[in-house]
DNA sequence: GAGTACGAAATCGTATACGAAAACTATGGC
DNA sequence: GCCATAGTTTTCGTATACGATTTCGTACTC
């Protein structure tokens, strides 16, 4: 996950601000001004500027004419969209790289995974989403298709700018989650056809969504 | 299909550039100077480079620094993931929009579809192609998550920028792809479940695919 | 004759500057 | 006391300008 280093500033200002978005410095709602954030970065506007507009791309940012770019928020409906969304992309990934995944990385996901059973002892949220992200890349990183690839980690993003302020555990979900994950690795290492491990991996983002929803007792939308 | 009249400057300059990359002005491979386009639109570059990095979000152009723009290239790799993707994608779509779809909806798409029967006919790859895309669109217009539908959309620019230079009819093709239109017009109005829809439309994408590579005789790659 | 090195032209990347639109504030009327 | 309105301030949108980098052409050497 090593970010590239500095290329252009226009480069260097998107970093910074993504960097800023997704680890809550800028909570949603936060304005971003351009100058002001010129200043703090120490270049001009216009990279600044470009790198606002690649956020708001990336669904990070919200951007109005005339008015200004805000830190996308919170919306529970945007949240559903994106989890949904994510959930069937997810799933896809997922199918189209089992055949790849070996036994190694088999190994890898299941010592992920028993570190985030540590996480819920611990009672630490912070590092087991991040060993949630891990769990999953360890499954996409020969993913023969860049393009789903790259809607996986846009997803990502997203739910990172709202996790950075409001993450918590939902009563049982992550334990759940931990017990799919090892379901899931069993059926890839059992080469269950793509359709089956589609479903699981589908199922398991979706009921996520679906504890959420349960928690903030909106009606029931899973992906199914 | 309206296009918005223009708001900013960079909006004109991408909605302009767009449309010379859609309808062919601009071939793949075309290098796009920024301040030849900006003296074109009557415009400074700075809104033309803003537009033109808001094409490569989206794909239809590539941007190397320091060297410059090229409208994307036809390459079969790209075509490939693209079309996978879309496959996933409009078969997501297709599904969830099932159930908001009424008989009006059905009526209209069954007309399109007489209409791309046609051009079969005529012989009219062009206009094929855009109803085609107004046979989904009128699937999609309740699609209750606008996040997959964007990605529809992405897609078929992506799509819309190599099909101007090299559309042409897969030997029947075409002719299968209005009799799934129909059987998965029936599908939806008899109520079949998400699954099936699903699969339906997924593949309905994914044959055209296949076509496509049994066609330049490399290896079969659907998504299933 | 082919390859390399140097220089000129083209093009990009960013800074600065200024006009335009929106947001804010204060003042006056009801 | 509250709302409408005018003036001020902030911030955006775009033009212009210039330094940096790449590319292309030419001359020179082997």
């Amino acid at each position: 996950m090593t970010e590239t280093a500095v290329g252009s500033k226009s480069e260097q200002a998107y970093a910074a601000v993504k960097a800023r978005i997704v680890e809550g410095t800028y909570t949603p709602g936060y304005r971003l001004v351009l100058a002001k954030i010129a200043e703090d970065l120490g270049v001009s506007v216009v990279p600044v500027r470009e790198a606002i507009r690649r956020l708001e791309a990336e669904g990070l940012v919200k951007f109005e004419r005339n008015v200004g770019a805000t830190v996308s928020g919170i919306d529970p409906t945007e949240y559903l969209y994106t989890m949904q969304t994510l959930s069937i992309i997810e799933g896809a990934a997922t199918a189209l790289s089992a055949p790849l995944i070996d036994a190694v990385a088999i190994a890898r996901a299941r010592a992920v995974n028993s570190e985030m059973r540590d996480c819920l002892e611990h009672f630490d949220p912070v590092r087991f989403t991040a060993l949630n992200q891990d769990f999953h890349s360890v499954l996409f990183e020969h993913c023969p298709n860049p393009h789903i690839l790259d809607l996986v980690h846009r997803g990502w993003n997203r739910l990172a700018s709202i996790r950075a302020t409001t993450f918590r555990f939902i009563p049982g979900r992550a334990q759940e989650s931990v017990q799919e994950h090892e379901a899931l690795l069993q059926l890839i290492e059992s080469g269950a056809d793509a359709d089956t491990i589609e479903q699981a991996a589908r199922r398991h983002r979706a009921a996520t969504l679906d504890a959420y929803l349960a928690q903030s007792n909106a009606g029931s939308l899973s992906a199914h």
